[in-house]
DNA sequence: TATAAGTTTTGACAAATGTCAAATAATGAA
DNA sequence: TTCATTATTTGACATTTGTCAAAACTTATA
């Protein structure tokens, strides 16, 4: 069984180079916490109290508009998960963060992880790596959306995320595509 | 008259706060220029030599896909503007950003912009601060495509640009929304 | 001003996707 | 295992938006 701290570097890697020092700094405010499938680690309409890294597991993100639930991202082992919204201004977010299978993460104050980010030349390099990805991540979901029929995008979804593409259930993955889970039902039995 | 001075220190007050030190240390590196209607200052497949801030008139970015041109976004006074994707990567962007009115623009060279945001505690604060905003840009549009109608989209975005929105032609507009520019003549004629 | 070039509108029809309702299939708890 | 719950599939039809072609309008310029 891998060490927080080893665990830890490995993921903040993926983003950035990180010295032992920096993994040093922010392991103390880090919490180890499991969390049970179908369970909610952020919810709506409230200021978000933490950051996470996933450690092992599969996540959500989903918001309600039209009273139905719209899917907008999926978490997978090493990603960073937190309300971008309300991190970045500091009031109640507008998406629910939920596990789709019993998950480990690691877990860190709002505040405390904002605190290392002034202080630290590193986490604040990691810091602008993730809004980085995160733009472009949005940035590709919109040209996706706006030029590709359901067909293209549900077979780009799957050709890009083979391992978490079959855990999804498919009403789920239907609102992350932005269609109705009877059409990506039908895009399926096409084949 | 303004000097640049005074411009590029109301243009980063926008975002951020700013001291006159952080503003005397950019000024040098600025260039102003004219740029003419329809020309672009920024073309997709290379990569993107500067970083731009509208003092005034107007922009659009886009790309081309299935032959037809996609615009993602619209610039105004006060404006940042560069390929994000370009500037993250150092590779070749995809976007081209075209005049859409005859425009004055500061042009700093990328690696400056660099270099700067790194040596400058300031100018870190105002980068993070334009990729929370970029990120926030993203995210919204693509919940406006996901959920709402073209007639729902054309008549937010005439909402929230008012200024902006009655100079754009019609086939630019359109393309923006996502829609043929025979949908949003109709939708316009309609009331 | 006349002409050409570009932009917007209109019409007829096609394609993609949504809606609602019901039938089936899969899953999990007693 | 069995029942209840939830997830998925299927069918019939409605709605939204796209496509293609032509007409009308606007703008710039020779």
């Amino acid at each position: 069984m891998e060490s927080t701290q080893d665990r830890i570097k490995f993921i903040l890697q993926q983003f950035c180079p990180v010295s032992d020092t920096t993994v040093h700094l922010i392991v103390p405010y880090l919490e180890k916490i499991q969390v049970k499938d179908k369970e909610l680690i952020i919810k709506a309409n409230i200021k978000c109290k933490y950051v996470y890294f996933i450690n092992s597991g599969l996540v959500r993100s989903y918001y309600t508009g039209d009273g139905k639930e719209h899917t907008t991202w999926f978490g997978v082992e090493g990603d960073f998960v937190t309300s971008f919204y309300s991190m970045f201004t500091d009031q109640n977010g507008y998406e629910n963060i939920q596990m789709l299978e019993n998950s480990e993460l690691f877990r860190l104050k709002m505040e405390d992880f904002k605190k290392l980010v002034k202080e630290n030349v590193e986490l604040n390099q990691f810091y602008i790596k993730v809004l980085e990805l995160g733009y472009i991540y949005w940035e590709k979901r919109f040209m996706l959306l706006q030029i590709h029929s359901a067909k293209d995008r549900y077979h780009h979804f799957m050709e890009t995320n083979k391992k978490a593409g079959v855990k999804i259930p498919l009403g789920i993955l239907a609102s992350y595509l932005g269609i109705t889970q009877e059409t990506l039902s039908r895009i399926r039995s096409e084949y």
